[in-house]
RNA sequence: GGGCGCUUAGCUCAGUUGGUUAGAGCGACUGGUUUACACCCAGUAGGUCAUAGGUUCGACUCCUAUAGCGCCCACCA
């Protein structure tokens, strides 16, 4: 016998163990069957699994439980990503707690502590993997510094540089003084801050800046062509007293860059450190002098100011241009927006270096003659790969159009090491240093997004033309949270198309990110995160894979907190319980015979059918198909929502209770479990699970089991529908009219005297004593009175119920009976709609209608009858 | 500055290509140990689907404005 109530917590990880040691995680790259494959979004190899890794696995796997159930091949395929600078961040700020610095450690150890951490923060992960139920293969877990995956990493920078898509240039990037090291463009986080904004006289014209300690070099002011008070300065070259007394200052004139509107209307440039500044100063062929160092601190260029720290600069610089006459003015609060790192919140100094980049706009021959940005727009625009929701195409293009020239080096010590050996002025590209004394490693490492961009390819063995690489790739589903679009998606494209030639992924679902009860993003400051593994702890994994699932849509944010959670926890409790009883039938009354038949024929051999069994069985063909159908077509909510409905409604509200009677038919209780159970099972693994292992003659395990198709046969759900509503009529007349539940009443039924075969369970589920059934009879007078559809209902009780009431009750409903017949003439009698609307549309009108008006007569009756 | 999303019952959210008398869970209220479940059962109340126009026979659904909230991108000399 079941326990009285379900507790995951006594059995989760044992079904987990048992999944897995049974290998029905693990995929087979022989099998002839088409393959379904989702490379799962490696987590960070620190710290541990949040909310937006629960999220992102539930999803997954139940995809992949339904795919594989569908009779798909299919893989999951796990792993870890050394995610560069976080992780070095994060070891670094251990390191400093000890009092220690990378350098102090040097390179080698800094590493082996940095591995050190990793692989204890990846057996983390890997067991909160599990405790959410995820159905992965292990056995093809990988890790973004694994061997191979470092050997595609270099492959395709090889390919690359070889394409010359991959060069090494001087120019400008973003640095992070603090990581010591360049970002990528979206790796530049932006924060609104108020700061002073200084107004400088530069010679004639006035400058404006936030940051004065940019402008020692400054030797150029753009004006525009057209602007009047600038025409005579144009082309000229001008002596001006600035920072260090006379400089010769040069005007241009540029209609795109300069706007008349905008401050003064002039201004001038700083190249080494401002992106916009830098293009100009390539475009008028100008000098790029640097002003501040890689560790944000002021070169000799600043004078007296060198060696400072940039705030200190500024400050007393400010002053300084204050004794000379040359500060106009200062707007003290003035709103800007401060770029920072990403990583680390330090500001983002611009400065120019040289570095690895990826050349965006060339067209190379491996893409078809197509540059990067033109075939991964491609890719979408085609439907090669679609984007769920599809509202982020649109996004997508945008920041795939506007791309510059991605830099990939990075000064950090954590990560690829760029594949390039240098010996006095040549240069090696390649897998390893050539042959030969003398050969130095390029000393940084590579972006951590280009070895992920590569994540669908090379964990399956590429460059390598393996069978795993042949059956699984391209992949099916790339499903992640939409504020890694660009991050990732966006570079899985770019790398992918260009390396292999085919799309990583057919589709891309974004989920949403999860946030509080107050819709605030959760996050440690705040203390308003939800830990997973608590959850899972205190409900289980499929109370917080459906309360993460359901009511959830794609690209949308979602508010997640314990209620939810609980009343999912509900629902297992509740699909165990039903279960407890069915089982509990079985025990008392034996099992259905042919048990195999029963759960895997087209038509199974379930007895004789009572009404009640019909009506079950066509509600469960119903939900087989649209269960199916929404989780073929992502819609997983839908399919987690009509689920619910249909254990708790259906049939654990009408048909376990009809089943109460003595008219059970065991066959009919076992397959509607069994099915129900598979049909749940890529939603709530574990219970669904472990009530398999409990359900009497059932073999193996329910996670091998095929995807339940609809039975053959028509099903009439029409009978026992009326008999739920006849209880439903009289238990709402029960409780208006304030009759004692434990009070057993006689009630009278006129009409379908076909369905007395009911009379039974109306009379044990509507607590009625006496039950007489005719065809038709006379009216009843000091009775409650309803109709539904043809029956009339009367409930004879003499001083109990208020007569006037009941009459007032029934002219209420007959008015807005009224309204609805009414609207529904006027709708049939325009023409146009009855011209234009589809034929079954009209039809169903009229069938609404001449259906109300039936009801309308018979409350008419009993309003008389009364 | 450009773009996107959201606005549906007290709260949290569904609502597939326009055709339901607009749904769910939680909460509220009334009442219940009816041989699986109080992690439960029965019943009730509660919404002019943000606002204003428009298209259409018909709009929660499509279009245009407006407002509030949120996000993304760009950028400010």
């Amino acid at each position: 016998m079941l326990d009285k109530a379900y507790d995951a917590k006594k059995y989760e990880d044992a079904i987990y163990k048992r999944w897995e040691e049974s290998d029905a995680f693990k995929a087979n790259v022989d099998s002839d069957k088409p393959s379904f494959t989702i490379s799962m979004p490696p987590p960070n190899a620190t710290g541990t699994l949040h909310l937006g890794h629960a999220i992102m696995l539930a999803l997954e796997d139940i995809l992949i439980r339904h795919r594989r159930m569908k009779g798909y091949e299919a893989l999951w395929l796990p792993g870890t990503d050394h995610a560069a600078i976080a992780t070095q961040n994060k070891v670094e700020k251990i390191l400093a707690e000890e009092g220690i610095d990378r350098e102090q450690l040097g390179r080698e150890s800094f590493l082996n502590r940095v591995r050190e951490y990793v692989a204890n923060s990846q057996d983390i992960i890997r067991n909160q993997v599990r405790k959410m139920g995820s159905s992965c293969d292990w056995s093809r877990e990988r890790y973004t510094l694994d061997d191979d995956l470092n050997y595609a990493v270099n492959e395709v920078f090889s390919r690359m540089h070889k394409d010359g898509l991959i060069y090494r240039g001087h120019r400008i990037v973003n640095w992070c003084t603090r990581c010591g090291s360049t970002l990528a463009d979206d790796e530049v986080e932006y924060v609104e801050v108020q700061a002073p904004f200084y107004y400088l006289k530069y010679g004639p014209v006035t400058i404006g800046t936030a940051r004065p300690e940019t402008k020692f070099a400054d030797k150029v002011v753009i004006v525009h062509p057209d602007d009047k008070r600038y025409k005579k300065y144009i082309g000229k070259e001008m002596e001006i007293d600035w920072i260090d007394g006379k400089i010769k200052a040069k005007f241009i004139a540029d209609a795109e860059a300069a706007d008349m509107e905008m401050g003064s209307g002039a201004m001038t440039i700083t190249p080494a450190h401002s992106f916009v500044d830098f293009d100009l100063a390539k475009k008028y062929k100008l000098e790029v002098l640097p002003i501040i160092d890689t560790e944000g601190k002021m070169l000799p260029i600043a004078g007296e100011f060198a060696g400072m720290d940039v705030l200190e600069c500024r400050e007393k610089l400010v002053k300084k241009l204050k004794k000379l006459g040359l500060l106009e003015r200062v707007d003290e609060n003035y709103s800007h927006n401060l770029s920072v790192c990403y990583r680390c919140n330090t500001p983002v100094e611009p400065l120019v270096s040289e570095q690895w980049f990826i050349d965006v706009n060339k067209k190379v021959k491996a893409l078809g003659g197509k540059s990067i940005k033109e075939r991964s727009v491609e890719v979408i625009k085609d439907g090669e790969i679609e984007i769920i929701p599809s509202r982020f195409d649109k996004i997508y293009f945008h920041w795939m159009e506007n791309l510059r020239d991605w830099c990939i080096s990075r000064q950090i010590w954590w990560g690829h090491r760029i594949p390039v050996w240098y010996k006095d002025g040549e240069i090696h590209v390649g897998h390893d240093a050539p042959k030969g004394q003398g050969w130095r490693q390029d000393d940084d490492t590579l972006d951590t997004w280009f070895s992920s961009a590569l994540w669908t390819f090379s964990t399956l063995g590429w460059p390598k033309e393996t069978p795993d690489f042949k059956k699984f790739h391209p992949t099916s589903v790339m499903e992640t949270g939409y504020d890694i679009l660009f991050f990732w998606v966006a570079r899985m494209i770019i790398m992918t198309t260009y390396a292999t030639g085919t799309i990583p992924f057919e589709k891309v679902y974004l989920h949403g990110l999860i946030r509080d009860k107050e819709g605030r993003k959760m996050s440690k400051s705040l203390g308003n995160g939800i830990d997973p593994i608590e959850m899972i702890d205190k409900f289980g994994a499929d109370a917080l894979r459906m309360s993460m699932v359901i009511g959830n849509t794609p690209g949308n944010d979602m508010r997640l907190y314990e209620e939810k959670i609980m009343g999912y926890r509900n629902f297992t409790n509740k699909l165990w319980n039903a279960s407890r009883f069915v089982i509990g039938i079985f025990e008392e009354k034996g099992l259905p015979a042919d048990r195999q038949g029963i759960t895997k024929a087209p038509k199974p051999d379930l007895g004789k059918l009572t009404a009640a069994d019909e009506w079950i069985l066509g509600k469960l063909n119903t939900v087989i198909s649209a269960a199916d159908e929404a989780l073929t077509g992502f819609r997983i909510s839908e399919a987690g929502q009509l689920l619910y409905d249909f254990l708790w409604n259906d049939f654990c509200d009408w048909y376990l209770e009809l089943s109460k009677g003595d008219k059970q038919n065991p066959a009919v209780l076992y397959h509607t479990l069994a099915t129900t159970l598979k049909l749940l099972h890529p939603i709530t693994p574990f219970v669904t699970e472990q009530i398999w292992a409990e359900l009497p003659g059932t073999s193996g395990m329910l996670i091998t089991e095929q995807y339940p198709e609809p039975i053959k046969g028509d099903f009439d759900a029409g009978s026992i529908g009326l008999v739920i509503e006849l209880i439903g009529a009289i238990r709402r007349m029960r409780a208006e009219n304030k009759i004692e539940p434990a009070q057993k009443i006689a009630v009278t039924l006129y009409g379908r005297k076909d369905l007395e075969g009911s009379k039974e369970d109306i009379m044990r589920l509507a607590r009625v004593s006496e039950l007489t059934w005719k065809d038709s009879g006379k009216k009843l007078s000091g009775a409650a009175a309803d109709v539904v559809k043809d029956v009339q209902i009367f409930i004879p009780l003499e001083g109990l119920v208020d007569t006037e009431k009941e009459k007032a009750r029934l002219q209420k409903e007959i008015e807005q009976l009224g309204k609805y017949i009414a609207g529904l003439s006027a709708k049939l009698a325009n023409k146009n709609f009855v011209q234009n609307a589809p034929a079954a549309v009209v039809e169903a009108e009229r069938q609404k209608l001449s259906e109300a008006e039936a009801r309308m007569k018979q409350m008419k009756g009993q309003v008389g009858n009364l």
